[in-house]
DNA sequence: TTGAGGTATTAGTGGAGTCGAAAAAAAATA
DNA sequence: TATTTTTTTTCGACTCCACTAATACCTCAA
């Protein structure tokens, strides 16, 4: 379990990331900024997050999340914006006021938390701001096969009925929920290079062309 | 502001003291079971506690709250409480379930948060367990000359239009929305001596009588 | 009133998270 | 390329919160 500051953390490297853009790592100095702490504190809180192999980080290089840690930082993001709603539309709050609300709620943790506050917000798609949230809607899925590389995913469908591959799919950890990166695609043989937390996956076309995600970045 | 630590600190002493009854003081022991930790651990914090003057603590004679650290417990209280109706309520979850849920989200702060979510909720006035929400209704209003020696109180509204008890009354601190503790009533002259905060505050009996009060415990 | 026996406190330690200052590495510029 | 500037890391120190082990204190019973 993460605690409070890794969450903020893991969510701040997320945000800067799609602020980058591409392929960037995100640096210790906009971390520290973002973050309102100093780079020392980011140097070493970067180094803890990296051995519970959340980030993977380089000395002087920068820090990028693993599979692990993205879909960590996504789940928060979705909660927040959850949140977000609930504070304008049930409790009346104005747009602007919400955010530090939100931020401190996105990390109360229950398994069943997200879905059923979702639920009751009618499964919104946006929050007040018009960012989006994550539904359990198919709408933003699409095939492992179709991602570019570097992108992050999460796992939500297994398209695919035959007992022996889904039990080769279970084995190499590729179960909805789970999120991961697609590291390098290789169009020569077709071969699908991932990393699922620490565990490093190889994948033919067939087997990509079966797995349903949600782009996570990098789209 | 009090750590989350901190906040489960008082809200413990809190309710232990109201387990006990009575004037005793809260010992180290039954507070370090009921946080889950050590004693050596709350004779640590306790000491903290103690000099953010939240707390009175003397070595070997255990703890009570001040009136400052009554009223953070009882908004903490109060702030859980309604959280529970509202998963129970909104989110449909089982009354068993919601406890450790509401545990964490009545650490969240902001300002008018308890009243919104009050209103929200109907102000409702018991907890899915039957515990009792303080609401913003005067129906458990008193008198401060009606109070207990060793009561523990929230001011709420004060029943005085002369400018010049008002002057009074402001300058020495009784403001509504502060909690105090009625140290000793002298019934031979007819003095209250309070503790609001650090600072101590003799009341004669007209103005005990004309401050509302809401009992926080010892009632 | 003098020991138990129990409870509470201090002392020492460790991880998380923070800082400022100094050193090291990378980037920019001459 | 050599030097300067910027960024990052390391180093030591501090607070909070937790632990274990050792010590101090309180109480009750002989």
């Amino acid at each position: 379990m993460a605690s409070i500051t890794e969450q903020n953390y893991l969510k701040a490297i997320y945000k800067l990331g799609h602020m980058y853009g591409k392929t960037e790592a995100v640096s210790t100095g906009d971390l520290a900024q973002e973050l309102g702490t100093t780079a020392a504190t980011v140097t070493d809180t970067l180094q803890r997050l990296s051995r519970k192999r959340w980030v993977e980080y380089a000395r002087y290089k920068g820090v990028v999340l693993t599979g692990e840690g993205l879909g960590m930082a996504a789940e928060l993001v979705g909660l927040h914006r959850l949140w977000e709603v609930f504070l304008v539309e049930k409790l009346g709050y104005a747009w602007h006021e919400v955010h530090d609300i939100a931020e401190q709620l996105e990390h109360v943790y229950h398994a069943e938390l997200a879905e059923r506050l979702g639920n009751y917000l009618g499964n919104p798609t946006h929050d007040p701001h018009g960012d989006p949230i994550f539904g359990k809607g198919d709408e933003s899925l699409c095939k492992l096969s179709e991602l570019e590389e570097g992108s992050g995913f999460l796992i939500s469908r297994v398209d695919d009925q035959d007992p022996e591959w889904l039990v080769f799919a279970a084995e190499q950890g590729l179960l909805p929920g789970v999120s991961g990166r697609l590291m390098r695609l290789r169009p020569i043989d077709g071969v699908f290079e991932l990393l699922l937390g620490r565990k490093q996956v190889f994948l033919g076309t067939n087997s990509a062309d079966k797995l349903m995600v949600k782009v996570l970045d990098r789209a």
